[in-house]
RNA sequence: CGCGGGGUGGAGCAGUCUGGAAGCUCGUCGGGCUCAUAACCCGAAGGUCGUAGGUUCAAAUCCUGCCCCCGCAACCA
């Protein structure tokens, strides 16, 4: 930090990391941005305070654990130290690392439940008479339409489960206006109208923050049977680590810190961010955050990652194929500001090729080059100027205040490119000035000295700006260099390195180029042992590893039925023949089916997966004597029964021979 | 008509608020150079800026209609 610029205190946080599993890359990215971000706070002279953590509560991490035949505790230690390696591995310099099952944290989340219970905020309550079996949804009352399911329209029965809520409506004003006074407060602002529109202007329904149904959680003191709603548990860690108290005896810590300067959060999660997070803060009369910024994804190729097809990236593997630097490169690199990323094996290949040894690496490695070659490495500065010097000085010193201007808006991948700009521009000036030809005529010798000076220079500036991004390559080149990262208050000034110095006589390769081949050999190997990973894991939780290389799906098992219960169900095969997409919804087709002799119009949301022409023809299984239902205003006597996998992907039901037209199943 | 974002040379993006010569990175092709990691530098090809209209001296940019893509819309974190 620069001790002669204080610029204040500067708190941020990345999300907690769900201990479900181990984070892949694309989990990975958050903590490797907040780092940076960190980084380059820390060098325009703020007092930073970066915290980062784990959310290790919830009823997916006691399944997962049951299954494991460990208990929840074991199970999120093993988790959370993974987690916490992988972050020490991407080098992220976090003062603080927060676990939610700390004892001080969970001492904290019940304190402040009690609290909010005692003064109002929390009431208990239940869910009766808003539950929808289909839907398997609870509604408020101001939910339902017409006094039925918004979503299926059909009965909603009482169901008799009692549980906390927080009166978030009394506060939503509030918040309103928060929001519309303080335009910087979500970002990117695109998803500012998404909070309002969806949630906020529509009337926010009061939260359910307590669960029955499992115990690995913070107990509520005052009634034992409930466990804090792991929303509530989860984003207090901001404030619980840094030294909150509900009683009032915070830390100096916390008087220091807190509002926080920045959260940092994966767009999936900005809702409980941006809304029930400012409320509970409200409720305790706690100043808001001043900024949260939900950053985008980065994606496999199009695809999800997804273990059972072994195509998920980790940064363990992406670190031994290319360093840390270069993985904490791409992804920096990779991911827009409002869109999401994409990541490949050949993309990072490239990038690496392109920009890190092409651009970067080579520039410093044919500077020193040079240096040794014609000075045995001395660099002296000797005033023997010329008019192509400016260009390359200019960018060079404007460098500065333009990445600091993409930082200030959150721009990472803007940022870094500006160092790519001086960088580029150096390898210009060498073919611009031919320090090789200088070379060969001894009267210009103190001209290519200057040259040579101010390469040395540039590249200096450059790696003291690439510093908060791959802070070891800074290092290494500044090494090589025989100086150090400059402060950021003199980074825009060029000369400064000592004339006279001398650079490394040998050089480091700071990064060897690639052959993508061999890169997708390796690749390939990783995808096997991440194959065989994933079944010993399916196998370790009781479930027979697949026969033939597919995924299985687990569902939860319904009651069971009697035959009388089966048979009031009438199954038949139908033909289809038209089906023509519903105008007024984006899932559903509607489809005239012949079965037997007589024709049904019956509508199923399957548009994603089929195409009205190819429906035609088709013959499969329907349920016939479903009650009608009207779907996006069109009438629907029936269903078309399908299979469907975890990613929503759906298949048809059809006899596996032909079969006419209203043959009954069964 | 639920809300929002997007459609720009082969790929990925900027430019749109504040109309005024279509830009960047990668890839392709040609050239230069030899200090360097077959790298670096220069040049070229390639786009009716989704589509149909409108406003204007002038539209990727403003207005209207339409067509596609993608998010979000729950107490499963």
């Amino acid at each position: 930090m620069c001790t002669k610029c204080n610029k204040g205190k500067y708190y941020m946080t990345t999300a907690i990391a769900y201990t479900s599993g181990k984070p892949h890359i694309g989990n990975t990215y958050e903590i490797v941005l907040a780092d940076s971000i960190a980084r380059f706070k820390r060098q325009e002279g703020y007092d930073v305070y970066f915290q980062t953590g784990t959310d290790e509560h919830g009823q997916k991490i006691q399944e997962k654990a049951e299954k494991m035949g460990v208990s929840p505790r074991e199970f999120v230690d093993q988790v959370a130290g993974e987690v916490r390696r992988i972050w020490d591995m991407m080098n992220s310099s976090h003062d603080s690392f927060v676990r939610t099952t700390d004892v001080d944290h969970e001492t904290q989340v019940a304190k402040i439940f009690k609290k909010l219970y005692e003064q109002g905020d929390i009431y208990k309550g239940s869910y009766e008479g808003l539950y929808c079996t289909p839907c398997e949804s609870f509604w408020t009352e101001s939910q339902l339409v017409d006094g039925k399911c918004p979503d299926c329209g059909r009965e909603v029965k009482p169901a008799k489960e009692e549980a906390y809520f927080f009166k978030m409506s009394k506060y939503a004003d509030r918040l309103i206006a928060h929001i519309n006074s303080h335009p910087e407060f979500i970002q990117p602002v695109s998803r500012k109208n998404e909070m309002m529109n969806n949630f906020l202007l529509p009337g926010l329904q009061d939260l359910c923050v307590s669960r029955t149904s499992f115990n690995w959680g913070v107990t509520v003191d005052f009634d034992p049977r409930h466990v804090v709603y792991v929303w509530l548990d989860a984003l207090s860690n901001y404030i619980t680590k840094i030294g909150y108290d509900a009683d009032g005896n915070s830390t100096e810590l916390f008087e220091k810190n807190w509002p926080a300067d920045l959260h940092l959060i994966g767009k999936d999660i900005i809702r409980f961010h941006t809304i029930y997070w400012p409320i509970f803060l409200m409720a305790l009369d706690l100043p808001l955050p001043k900024q949260i910024f939900g950053h985008p994804w980065l994606l496999q190729g199009g695809e999800k990652m997804s273990k059972s097809k072994g195509n998920v990236i980790y940064a363990d593997d992406m670190v031994d194929l290319f360093g840390v630097d270069a993985t904490r490169y791409f992804v920096l690199h990779e991911m827009p500001f409002e869109n999401d990323g994409i990541i490949t094996w050949e993309l990072v290949v490239e990038r690496l090729n392109s920009d890190l040894a092409n651009i970067l690496g080579n520039l410093v490695n044919r500077t020193i080059s040079m240096c040794n070659k014609y000075f045995d490495g001395v660099v002296t500065k000797t005033g023997a100027k010329d008019t192509v010097d400016e260009e390359l000085k200019q960018t060079a010193i404007a460098a500065r205040d333009k990445i600091k201007a993409k930082m200030d808006e959150l721009r990472v991948a803007d940022a870094i490119s500006e160092v790519f700009t001086v960088l580029r521009r150096s390898n210009k000036y060498i073919d611009e000035t031919e320090p090789w030809v200088l070379a060969k005529d001894e009267a210009k010798k103190e001209r290519l000295s200057e040259v040579l000076y101010n390469l040395t220079e540039s590249i200096t500036i450059a790696a003291s700006l690439l510093h908060s991004f791959l802070p070891e390559t800074a290092e290494k080149i500044v090494s090589q260099l025989n100086t150090k990262i400059r402060d950021f208050v003199v980074l825009n000034q060029f000369g400064l390195y000592e004339s006279g110095n001398k650079v490394t006589d040998k050089p480091e390769i700071l990064f060897a180029r690639l052959d993508v081949k061999e890169i997708m050999e390796k690749v390939d190997v990783i995808r096997e042992a991440q194959r065989a990973e994933f079944e010993a894991e399916q196998r370790a939780m009781g479930e027979a590893p697949e026969q033939d290389d597919e995924a299985v799906i687990d569902i939860e098992p319904k009651e069971e039925i009697s035959y009388d219960d089966f048979m009031k169900m009438q199954f038949q095969v139908g033909e289809i023949i038209a089906c023509e997409a519903v105008t007024k919804s984006k899932k559903l087709l509607c489809s005239q089916v012949r079965i037997g002799s007589q024709v049904k119009q019956i509508v199923s949301g399957i548009r994603k997966y089929y195409s009205p022409e190819e429906m035609v023809g088709k013959k499969v299984m329907v349920l016939v004597n479903l009650k009608p239902a009207k779907l996006a205003g069109v009438l629907s006597e029936g269903m078309l029964l399908c299979a469907e996998d975890e990613t929503g992907e759906l298949a048809l039901m059809a006899p596996e021979k032909n079969m006419p037209s209203g043959a009954e199943i069964c």
